[in-house]
This record gives structure tokens, C-alpha cells and sequence, in this order.
DNA sequence: TTCCTCTTGTAGCACTTGCTACATTTCCGT
DNA sequence: ACGGAAATGTAGCAAGTGCTACAAGAGGAA
């Protein structure tokens, strides 16, 4: 059990990176394996299906997610405004670190809305951990943060999915028209 | 070519219905060809390979937006304010008959991040097709109806992400603290 | 040592994948 | 009717799919 749950350990992290540039949808056993230093036979023997495979490593994804986010709650300093946060995430989100994490939230999005198995609940555990995440860095000061912040989530969400359609420059004109973003 | 031009229009539909319900992803030559009553065999005959006709079938998808958006325009009366805007749109959208359909816009918009051929394309032109509506029918009056368009939309996406993983009630909340919905 | 469980390698099975070779039918212009 | 092109059926190929049967090494407990 012990040496199961190291060999899992192990094998997840290599088996995330293989997902993040290659994809989720297309992954299949043998190259998920090669890119792990293993066979497809240790995949199985290890996780029991593929379908578990799958589930375990988005479940690993969320938790790779809500540290990533802590991380950057200890190292930065707090935006003075609603408009400067929301800048802020944005740029962030747009740089070309956060592609791959991009492409495979995407798939995740997919997967849950046609309910397969793991997904909806890896995407709710990354909302549910970035919308906490905004909650507690919402300016000081701010009268309403929890309202805040689900508004800025909506928002930030909306102009993820408008730029990874090429619509950047329409969410952009857009949160300019409503006031959202520092002038 | 004229009757070339003919089987592809009568195949479109039935390989749309067909992934409609089962997904992009997994669509595979043999099913899809049972679903439009022929064979694998007549597809690549028709479309020349795969990758074509799922570009083919995503532009055709695209037309097929476009042309629900045109008919909602002259049956709708125009609602007096943004927020009544917003409220119907969410609310139409929330309907499960647009199920289906945003099911493969999730699989679309993953496309389009990981830059597949036709993905970006069919995608970019949807958002267009739906701001151009968006702009049309924003609330007689309106100070701003360019930019309030692209904010509505900005906003309306997020939504629909949120929605899809299970956190409706996480936008609701939010478009109520923004103040966009009516009370 | 002996035994037992955990772990791993080698082959392979039944099936699906996109696509093609070849032959045949269908249909339209002459 | 005839000839040529378009359209379709049959069969199959090479590769890849998830998964399994079987055997064998590894390592610790007795």
C-alpha cells in the first residue's frame, strides 16, 4: 500500500507534464507511459483503469492548482483596487507560463459539462480554490468582498474564454466599457 | 462538384446531430458514418480526409449559430435595460436545449487554445456572430452599446464557464453583486 | 533458507483508428 | 446506345487502443 501510494506519487507529476503539452483527450496509455518511465502495464497495475488514471491526475491537477495559488498569496502584496487585482490576474493569466494550464483547464471544462467522470468535481475544486483565493485578496477596505469577488471570478472567466478564441481585444474594450480596468 | 457540393449539405446535419450528442472528441469515421447513413469510406470520399471534415463541420456549426441568432433578432422584443438584456440571455441559455450545443462549444473553445485547424476559426466567428447580435439588440438608448456589448459578453461567458462547472450559483452571486442583474 | 506478497517484463488479444486498392454501379452528355 | 466520369461497395492494411495472462525477479518475515 505504502510503496503503491509512492510509485503513484511518482508517477503523477511526469504523467501531469506529458497531459499539459500534449493534451488530456488525446493521452492513451503507451505514450502516457513512456512519458513516465513506465509500461502501460504498470499504468493499470497502479491506478486499475485508465478511467482511474484519469480522475486521480485531475484530482492531482486541482491540488497542483490551490498550492500554485497559495504560493502567489505569501509573495505578493495586496492591489490597492478592484480594477488594479483584476489587472493584475489578468496579466498573469495572458503570460505564456500559464498556456499549457490553460489549454488543459479547457479540456476540463469540456469533460464537465458532458458530466465524465472526475471532471466536474477536479473544475468545481479549482473554482471553489480560486474564487477563496480572490476572497482573501480582495483590496482592504473593499465593502463587499465576497460579492466582489464572485463578480471579478465571472469577469475573469469570461475574458479567458474570449481570449483563448482570439477575442482578447473584445474582452479588453469590454472591461474598459465597464469601468473594470485601471485607465 | 455540383452534387458533391449536394451530399456534403445533406451529410452536414446528420454528422452535427451525431456530435452534437456524443462530442467532437470522440467522433471516429465509422460512427459518424452510421449516424449520416454511409459508410466511412464515402466520408473520406466526400471530405477528402478527417481533419477536413471536422473544419468543414465546425463552419457549417458556425452557420448554424448564426443563422438561430438572426431568427431570435426579428421574433424579440427589445428588453428597456441592460440588466433585463443580460437576465434573458442567461436564462435562455440556461434552458436545456442549448445543452448540446455548449457541450461542443467547450470542446470547440479547447480546440481553439490548442490552435487545432478550423478550431479557431469556427469559434472567433461565433463570438463575432453573437457580438454583432449583441450589439444590435442592446437597449434602445443605450449610452455606450459598442463597448456595453463587449462587456455583456465578457460577462456572459463567464457565466457559462462558471455554469458548466457546477458554479452557477458563484455567478449568480457575482452578477448581483456587480449590480448587473435586475432584483 | 523458505515462503509469500509486491512489483515488473514479455506477449498478445480483440477491437478501433484513418485510410486505400480495386472493382463495380450509376448517371449524364453526346 | 455509348463512353467517360462520378459515386459507391467490399475488403483490407498498418497502426494504435485498453487491458490481460503468465511468468519471473525482488524483498522482507519466519
Amino acid at each position: 500500500m505504502s510503496s503503491q501510494r509512492l510509485s503513484r506519487d511518482v508517477l503523477l507529476p511526469l504523467l501531469m507534464e506529458h497531459v499539459l503539452t500534449h493534451g488530456l483527450g488525446q493521452a492513451s496509455l503507451r505514450p502516457l507511459a513512456k512519458a513516465a518511465g513506465t509500461s502501460d502495464r504498470m499504468l493499470i497495475y497502479h491506478f486499475g483503469s485508465k478511467e482511474r488514471l484519469i480522475s486521480e491526475l485531475l484530482t492531482f491537477a486541482a491540488s497542483v492548482y490551490a498550492a500554485g495559488l497559495e504560493a502567489v498569496i505569501t509573495t505578493d502584496a495586496h492591489p490597492p483596487t478592484r480594477a488594479d487585482l483584476l489587472a493584475r490576474i489578468l496579466e498573469q493569466n495572458a503570460g505564456p507560463a500559464s498556456q499549457p494550464f490553460k489549454n488543459l483547464w479547457w479540456e476540463i471544462v469540456g469533460g464537465a459539462a458532458r458530466d465524465l467522470p472526475g471532471y466536474r468535481e477536479a473544475a468545481r475544486g479549482m473554482m471553489h480554490e480560486l474564487l477563496g483565493w480572490l476572497e482573501r485578496n480582495m483590496p482592504p477596505g473593499d465593502p463587499d468582498p465576497a460579492g466582489g469577488a464572485r463578480f471579478l471570478l465571472t469577469v475573469i472567466e469570461g475574458t479567458m474564454m474570449l481570449s483563448a478564441v482570439g477575442h482578447e481585444d473584445t474582452a479588453h474594450a469590454g472591461l474598459l466599457a465597464g469601468g473594470l480596468l485601471p485607465s
